[in-house]
DNA sequence: CCCATATTGTTGTCAATGACCACATTGTGG
DNA sequence: CCACAATGTGGTCATTGACAACAATATGGG
């Protein structure tokens, strides 16, 4: 069970996945066609059809894919950030808007789940890929570093300024401006804001 | 020219309009059909042609439109709003919010025109949908109500914190709070963070 | 070792859609 | 009053998503 060639063709799947990633971040959702990705991989125009029920079905595997290679990233930054808690939201805020900036299109994927009560895989993913930042904040409010009254709301705040950072960042509202600059400012703004005033 | 009935049949570019946004609203971008609008308002599958030249070209006057309201009720609901830096701020908020909520489709399209720098109506439209509450915050600048050192800033940080809540909003991220309570709070945070502490 | 069976992929087909074309109808202005 | 442009109609084509029937391949029990 060699998984690079697995059955009597590739592991199309992920194929499927990989090439489809790179349309809708070249083309938008709009742009993208089953048949054309079965094209471009050379299979017929019914091979996705067996792994994707729906196109929203790969849709959905694409935000959910999305959501673990965030995960891993924000682990990852936030694992080698050092400091208070203004550094390590900020290292947070920079892995952050960092992949948004670089997959606008998979983070509106994710972002465009509203009508779908129904999909435990994305909500779990949702929840794993912010386990990171969540816990950060909640350690800073309890060792008081931010007002400690209301959690939820810092975080929610937090969440807020960050996804709209990104996407003004990703609908080139920022001018001139170099996105860190953009982000370290707006955290440092932010982070003044929920400090408790001796 | 009554504008109500100008040609030989009703005025489809409004009814279009109309019909497309709410259809748009309720079934997503990719549940909109031309020739669906076509059939529902009894004309020919082509009429829609007539008056945009694409389907893009559509949604693009959707967007401006849906600009232009948000600009209007930003406008009226800051007209109306009294107190300080803060409750204005909170007004416009609200506002902001409610229209997101209430349209969320109609925001997402204007926020997706990141692929297209020939648009200047869309610009126009956004930079004055935004006017009252740009010079709300260069006012509270001035007045020395939250620190000037760095207005671009504070916009940017306001403009984003406001667009992250509208997203964790419709994305039905806040639980059982009311959006009220969410917008009020948060912005009370924000501006915590923007007040020169003395 | 060999065949039943599910997995995977192919071909054929259909309705719907967006875009284009030529053409008809209606209103406007010289 | 008539040319002309604006508006709407019907026809057509390629593309697409979805489905059904069928073929090829891999897996597992006897």
């Amino acid at each position: 069970m060699d998984k690079a060639a697995p059955y009597h063709h590739g592991n199309l799947r992920s194929e499927l996945l990989d090439l489809a990633e790179r349309t809708v971040e070249r083309n938008g959702v709009a742009g993208l066609s089953l048949r054309g990705l079965a094209r471009e991989l050379g299979v017929s125009h019914n091979a996705p059809h067996q792994h994707f029920a729906d196109k929203q079905a790969l849709l959905d595997a694409l935000a959910v894919r999305g959501l673990r290679r965030l995960g891993d990233e924000l682990d990852k930054g936030l694992g080698r950030a050092r400091g208070g808690f203004e550094e390590r939201l900020t290292a947070f805020a920079r892995v952050y808007v960092g992949f948004a900036t670089r997959y606008p299109a998979l983070l509106a994927l994710v972002f465009a789940h509203k009508d779908d009560p129904a999909r435990p895989e994305l909500r779990e993913a949702n929840e794993r890929a912010f386990a990171a930042p969540v816990a950060l904040i909640e350690g800073a409010a309890e060792c008081g570093e931010i007002v400690a009254d209301e959690p939820d709301r810092v975080a929610m705040a937090v969440l807020a300024v960050l996804q709209g950072l990104a996407a003004i960042i990703t609908g080139g509202l920022i001018g001139d401006r170099s996105p860190d600059t953009v982000v370290t400012g707006t955290v440092h703004s932010l982070v003044q804001g929920l400090r408790p005033r001796g």
